[in-house]
DNA sequence: TCTGGGGTCCTAGGACCC
DNA sequence: TCTGGGGTCCTAGGACCC
């Protein structure tokens, strides 16, 4: 196989990046975005990280460094986050014939076909024109194989001003891997570092070079392998196709402990409403709803109740679902338990167009249910989320979330556009 | 008082069959 | 009453990522 080569494009405190957009005096200033629920930091700007706010710290414990400070505060706005996102990926794929979204803010671009080009010189261009035509700032790491272009990537992070590295030169590789810490490759994570270092391996190189492969295959089993081979410049992980899930989840901390069992059905009602129109998006039915309710991990006395839940007939309707999902909370439910968390999971994902009809049942034709389904994801697309939901989701939501420092969404709501002056 | 959410891949071991 | 081995399929749980 001809030798590949491919880009990693990482788009620097995406969540912050996206808040400072519209907030230009912003810049420069320190600013954190918090998880859903107000609960712990999960992007920190640099020069809030500078201040000693560590990512995924929980907020309450910071709150007297963020006073001090004065660092800005947002609660996450996914709906801002991912109009940006598709705004960068959409001018990146221009860059590429094969573009490969990985997360909300990273994405691989082959450049396989690309290597009569100055990568390195056409790397720049593109971190210039992403940063000139969005505001996002991004960072490029370039290698043979994914796992060293994320190396490529770490290093820029290490160094935020060279915005672009290249791992493609086996000298600079050489130099770059004896020093680079195995819990630092991409895939290595605190178990397998534990367990590598065990073997005397610390350093990127020490794993590329160990001879034993039976052991690495024991001890981090085939992922691990396939990291290492990597490392050696054979290109062996592929991406899965990530516009079709396999499972789909909803899940919840509620913004403060309930203990009535309507309660836990409506926000149960609620999760699987929005798990479902996801799927109905990627033209799924699921055969399996697993639902749990639970206590917080910092109660002495956990408990979590979980059941699930199999169709005669894979499903997508809302309606169905929240029926099964009521089931479930009935059967788990125990009185006097201050509940602080609830989640649902869509299992056994089958396309739309292949459904199996249940031959034993006689259930009445479903068409009109399903033209139900297609005329509220219709108006909810056009009006706005839950313009129309199941009446069983409930009004008052009293164990909705915290959110008390949103950002409008300034790009996709006509209400909350940005003014300018 | 207050500690996120949504994914993927892999394997060991149990259940079941012949 | 005792005694097998091989194969498949499924599931729970671990580990990792952003």
């Amino acid at each position: 196989m001809a030798k590949q080569t491919f880009a990693i494009v990482d788009c620097n405190s995406f969540y912050s990046s996206c808040e400072r957009l519209f907030r230009p005096e912003l810049r420069e200033k320190p600013v954190i975005v918090l998880s859903n629920n107000d609960g712990c930091a999960i992007s920190v700007s640099p020069e809030a990280k500078a201040l000693g706010i560590k990512m995924g710290g929980p907020f309450f414990e910071m709150k007297d460094l963020i006073q001090k400070h004065k660092i800005s505060v947002f609660s996450s706005n996914y709906t801002l986050y991912g109009d940006i996102s598709s705004r960068v990926m959409s001018l990146l794929s221009n860059f590429t014939p094969e573009l490969t979204i990985y997360s909300i803010d990273e994405a691989f671009l082959d450049f396989t076909s690309l290597t009569h080009f100055d990568l390195n010189h056409y790397a720049h261009h593109i971190k210039n024109y992403i940063e000139t035509y969005t505001g996002i700032p991004i960072s490029i790491g370039l290698g043979p194989t994914k796992v060293l272009s994320k190396m490529a990537n770490h290093i820029v992070k290490k160094n935020r001003q060279i915005g672009v590295f290249s791992l493609i030169d086996e000298n600079i590789r050489e130099e770059i891997l004896k020093d680079f810490p195995i819990e630092d490759v991409w895939g290595i994570g605190r178990k397998s570092a534990l367990k590598l270092k065990a073997h005397g391996i610390r350093t990127a190189r020490d794993f590329r070079d160990y001879k034993n492969d039976k052991i690495i295959q024991a001890i981090l089993t085939k992922t691990g392998r396939k990291i290492q081979d990597e490392i050696r410049g054979i290109s062996c992980i592929e991406l899965t196709d990530m516009e079709s899930k396999k499972v789909i989840a909803s899940t919840r901390s509620f913004g403060t402990s309930i203990y009535s069992k309507s309660e836990l059905k409506e926000a149960v009602a609620s999760y699987i409403t929005q798990a479902a129109e996801k799927m109905r998006k990627q033209n799924n039915l699921c055969l399996v709803l697993s639902a749990y309710i639970r206590t917080s991990h910092f109660n002495e006395s956990f408990y979590c109740g979980q059941s699930s839940y199999t169709f005669t007939e894979a499903t997508s309707n809302t309606l169905e679902m929240i029926k099964a999902g009521n089931e479930i909370v009935e059967k788990v439910f125990k009185a006097g338990v201050p509940y602080k968390k609830a989640g649902i999971f869509l299992f056994d994902m089958v396309p739309t167009n292949q459904k199996q009809l249940d031959l034993l049942s006689e259930k009445p034709d479903t068409t009109s249910n399903d033209n139900l389904m297609k005329l509220m994801d219709k108006i909810n697309s056009r009006y706005g989320k839950q313009t129309i939901k199941s009446g069983a989701c409930g009004t008052k939501s009293y164990w909705a979330m915290l959110s008390d420092y949103k950002s409008p969404n300034y790009t996709t709501s006509w209400n909350e556009l940005p003014k300018v002056s």
